[in-house]
DNA sequence: ACGGATCCATACCTGGATCCTG
DNA sequence: CAGGATCCAGGTATGGATCCGT
């Protein structure tokens, strides 16, 4: 946390400059530059492995695109859906409820300026309160339920107060294997859990 | 098969510098090289993909190394081994079987000759014969069922007449799971099915 | 001689996220 | 505005095989 609050006020660029990381210049292209850029300023294990960004802590870290009043501009990925396999995953197991066990939020000014010139925020060290992961659970069961029984074609991301599903591809043309409501074989485009916006606005700016 | 015919005699480096393809010059860091120039030379399907190399036909290319006396010098590599779905396969729709449904093997030279100067031979396309096709049902059998009684420690490459099993990894401390007789997790070496050199050269050379 | 070990290329998948049009 | 579409990085798995010590 030490090390988090010390990149408070920081621009992007300069951190980059000050651990030698290779900020992007077009924000197209650069996406997820400045979250990987803040991992490796704070020795998050590099990598895409089944664990948290800080193991041993059970940290996950990530950052947040926020305006100028701290308003959250764009909802959070949190992981991949295998639908081959959401029939035998309960909540208390799922790579949702892992993920956001314990998470250390990162603002980052995001709005039409240079990627090097946003500003870093205060972060904050998040765990669900229990109003907060009863409303990821119910989401969770419902949007899982709906695909068990009707097939992932019956959830778009309209549904979820909290956590919605939407695509997440490289590409509007992958496919991935599915299962339709009788059992089909379908290849539809990957999926993923996103938290909604305003869902992280509140659990950022909460007063404790 | 006329384009593959008219590869005979001629040295890989010649080949490789009609096509454009650059053949690595160190034999140990050049394993598959010509292999890859191969399949860009006849225009198979790059990449490995869960289909035969040349889609529409249904056939696999091999490239095989052979002396100057036509015997066989390696093993061919088949296709690696999930250790665990291994318990739901059949032979007749085993990897192994669709591998080597029909295969259009290309012997090279192979000794200690530099990669470029080696000879291509005369192609040969191959379907497996009714008692092929037996010996390699009963290697199947045989090691997939020890496997799935026994465990992958059961199975050595000295097992299989003509179809074995041997490692498959970029070291010998590369690791996937498996599971051992009363069903604990146990992390192993990949394994891959291999045909023994004797028995593709049996294939390659007798007389129809 | 050959069983176990190893080497390269590349597609796939997950994780880092934000873009952008109706 | 936000649902659907997209972009990069990098680890893993598979496919191309041959190397090499006992």
């Amino acid at each position: 946390m030490v090390r988090a609050r010390a990149l408070d006020g920081l621009r992007a660029g300069e951190l980059a400059r000050r651990v030698g990381f290779p900020l992007g210049s077009d924000p197209v292209r650069s996406k997820g530059h400045i979250g990987e850029l803040i991992e490796l300023a704070l020795g998050a294990t590099a990598g895409n492995l089944d664990q948290p960004d800080f193991p041993t802590l059970g940290v996950e870290l990530k950052t947040v695109p926020v305006d100028e009043a701290g308003r959250v501009r764009e909802s959070t990925f949190v992981c991949s859906i295998d639908l081959g396999a959401l029939d035998r995953e309960e909540w208390d197991t799922s790579r949702v409820r892992r993920k956001l066990r314990c998470v250390l939020w990162v603002p980052v000014e995001s709005s039409r300026v240079p990627l090097a010139d946003r500003r870093l925020g205060t972060p904050r060290l998040w765990r669900p309160t229990a109003a907060q992961e009863a409303t990821l659970r119910a989401d969770w069961h419902d949007l899982v339920g709906r695909i068990t029984s009707g097939g992932i074609d019956e959830v778009s991301a309209h549904l979820g107060e909290a956590l919605q599903i939407r695509p997440k591809a490289a590409s509007g043309s992958d496919r991935v294997e599915a299962h339709g409501p009788e059992g089909e074989v379908l290849d539809v485009v990957p999926r993923g859990f996103y938290l909604r916006a305003r869902f992280t606005e509140t659990l950022l700016w909460t007063v404790e």
